[in-house]
DNA sequence: GCCAACGTTGGC
DNA sequence: GCCAACGTTGGC
């Protein structure tokens, strides 16, 4: 099992659209890093949903429901998609400056490329952000 | 609105 | 193959 960050800016596409779709695609996505990450993921790993620009949080828990398939939105090949489904609302969001504030998180690639749209988790950094959204 | 990081494009 | 110019993303 592998974890991932999505990000999506709140005007774009929000988590709470999200909840309300119940399942979504994730295509638009045209950078070759991102897409290799997308090409990576298998059914069932799970994703955290993070909202870029406004908020700057982690907001809820997405799993994988289809691994990645053409992108329906470019005409060009090389493009997939991913589809996510909700698992869960974080309790409390984490933040980015509490992400920033968290000495065991300094390497996470949300700090290291913050311009990357879907990055790869260790399973460690996902579990430390999980017990920070569930714990004051 | 500015700027840093970084990917892409195109001239040579 | 190098590098400058430019575009995009996202934090501040």
């Amino acid at each position: 099992m592998n974890y991932w960050i999505i990000k999506s800016e709140p005007h774009k596409y929000a988590w709470e659209k999200f909840l309300i779709d119940g399942r979504t695609h994730w295509d638009g996505v045209r950078n070759y890093q991102a897409r290799n990450n997308l090409q990576a993921m298998r059914e069932g790993d799970l994703a955290l949903f993070y909202h870029s620009n406004e908020g700057k949080e982690i907001v809820g828990v997405a799993k994988v429901v289809r691994e990645a398939y053409p992108d329906t939105s470019s005409t060009e090949p090389q493009w997939v998609m991913v589809d996510f489904a909700p698992v869960e609302t974080l309790p409390k969001p984490v933040t980015l400056a509490a992400i920033k504030a968290n000495p065991d998180l300094q390497n996470i690639g949300l700090l290291r490329q913050s311009r990357l749209s879907v990055i790869a988790l260790k399973p460690e950094e996902f579990d430390k952000l999980l017990l920070m959204a569930h714990t004051d």
